[in-house]
DNA sequence: AATTAACATAAGGTTGCCCTTATTATTGCC
DNA sequence: GGCAATAATAAGGGCAACCTTATGTTAATT
C-alpha cells in the first residue's frame, strides 16, 4: 500500500473526525462546524476522501473513518501531541497556544522526524492538554472520562484533559483554571441548559475553597473530567 | 504594515532568490530551474509577487527582492536553518536529510516558535550545512567563500558550506566527504568544463592523503570553500 | 400524516499555483 | 548587423479547496 502525501486539508478533516468521535459516525454538520467550513464543502470533501478509501459516508447517517483513514488520523494526532510536548516542555510556549502552533507543524512533519521527536521527548504518553499520544502504530488508550457538562452537581472531580481547539476558547478555560490536574467542584447547574457554577482549585486543593466561576455548558463540554 | 501569512509557494520563491544571489538580480530561468517549475509559471509568480511588493521584475534583466521581500526571505532562511540545527543536534537526523525535512517545517513555524527555538538552541550562528543563520531582524554575515568549482588547481581549501538542496545531490557530496570542515585538494581540473579530481580529508588531515574522487563541475558549484 | 431541520446534490464561481503551446521581444555574441 | 538563446506574453487548461444559491431528500417530531 503506497501512502502518498496527503494534503493539510485532508489531514485536518481526518483528525477532526477522530477527535469528534473515535469509531462512531460523525454528522457532516458537526464536522463542518468544527472545521469552520460549509456543509457543502464538507460533503464534497467526504466524496473525495471516500474515493480514496479514507472514509465511509452513509447518506443521512454520517461519516466514519475506514481502518486506513483512522490510521492516518491517529498519526496526525500523534504528531500534533508530540509537538505540543516539545513546544511546552522545551520551548516554554504558553499553554494556550499549544494547539494552534502544533496544528501547523503536524502537517509538515515527516515520519523520520516524528519518530526521532518521540525518542527525544522520551516517548511521552500524554500531551500537556491531557490527551493520550497515539503510539507509532496508531493505537492509544482513550481517556476514561466524561465532559464536565455531564458531571453531577455537587461532585468534585479532577480535570483530565481540555479538548477545545479554538485559541480563544482555550484561553477562556485557562483563565478559569480549567487545566489538567486541577480539581473542580460543580456547585450548581442552572436549569434549561444554563451555565455551570464551579469552584476551581490547583491540584493540592480540593475544588472547594478556590475561585468560583461560571461556565457556559457548551464550553464545559470541552473539559474532560474523571468519571 | 500588516504581514499576512504568505503561502509555502511564495516563501519558497523568495527563499530561492536569496539563496541564489543575495541582493543581485536573478534570471527567471535560474529561479525556475531551482524550483523545478517552468519559466512561464515563474513569470506568473513574479507578477503576483511584484503586485505584493515583494520583488521587482525588470524584463529581460531579472528579478530582485525588494526590502520587504528580502526580509521575508531571510526570515524563511532563519527558520529553515534553526530547524536544521534542531534536527541534527537534538533529533540525530541524518545530515543528508536535513535540508528537505527542515524545508517542510520552515513554512509551518510561527514567529513565537522560531524565537523560542532559537533560544532553546542557544542562538546558533551557523547551521549544520555550514550556512549562517540570519538574526531575528534578517541580518546575517554572508559566507566569505567561493564555489569549489572556482578554486585554483593545486590548492588545498577547507569546506565552509554545502548549498545544494536536492537530497540526491547532497547525498552524492556527503558520500565524497564534502562537508563543512573537511579539507579538499584540487588535484586536477579537466579541460572544457570537465570534472574536478579531488583529494578529500577529514578536518585533522590536510586534503592530500585522503580518498581521491572525481566531481562534476556543476556539483562543485554547490560546495563553498574558503577563498 | 404533516412539518421541519438537517442533509444531499446540482450548478456555477473563485483563487492559487501549476501546465502546455505558440508567438513576440530582447540581448549578447559571432 | 544578423542569429540564436533566453525571456516575455498570450491563450487555454487542470486541479484542489473553498464559496453561494437552489432544489430535492430523509428522518425525527409533533
Ligand atoms: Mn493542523
Ligand atoms: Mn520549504
Ligand atoms: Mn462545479
Ligand atoms: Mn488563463
Amino acid at each position: 500500500m503506497i501512502i502518498q502525501q496527503l494534503s493539510e486539508s485532508t489531514e485536518m478533516y481526518l483528525k477532526a473526525m477522530v477527535e469528534l468521535s473515535d469509531r462512531e459516525m460523525v454528522a457532516i454538520g458537526r464536522l463542518a462546524e468544527r472545521l469552520s467550513v460549509t456543509a457543502v464543502s464538507t460533503n464534497e470533501m467526504m466524496r473525495r476522501l471516500g474515493e480514496q478509501g479514507l472514509v465511509k459516508h452513509t447518506p443521512y447517517k454520517g461519516v466514519a473513518l475506514t481502518k486506513k483513514g483512522r490510521e492516518v488520523a491517529c498519526n496526525v494526532l500523534r504528531r500534533q501531541r508530540l509537538w505540543e510536548c516539545f513546544l511546552y516542555d522545551h520551548l516554554k510556549i504558553e499553554w494556550t497556544q499549544l494547539y494552534e502552533l502544533a496544528c501547523s507543524l503536524e502537517h509538515a512533519t515527516a515520519p523520520e522526524v516524528t519518530e526521532a521527536l518521540a525518542v527525544f521527548l522520551g516517548n511521552p504518553k500524554t500531551c500537556p492538554r491531557g490527551n493520550p499520544i497515539p503510539a507509532a502504530d496508531g493505537s492509544f488508550v482513550p481517556l476514561n472520562g466524561i465532559p464536565l457538562s455531564e458531571a453531577a452537581v455537587g461532585a468534585t472531580v479532577r480535570v483530565l484533559a481540555v479538548n477545545a481547539t479554538a485559541t480563544d476558547v482555550i484561553q477562556h478555560l485557562f483563565e478559569r483554571g480549567l487545566l489538567p490536574g486541577h480539581k473542580v467542584k460543580v456547585v450548581e447547574a442552572a436549569p434549561l441548559q444554563g451555565p455551570l457554577t464551579l469552584c476551581v482549585d490547583p491540584p493540592e486543593k480540593n475544588g472547594a475553597g478556590g475561585k468560583e466561576t461560571v461556565l457556559g455548558l457548551s464550553l464545559a463540554e470541552f473539559v474532560i473530567v474523571e468519571s
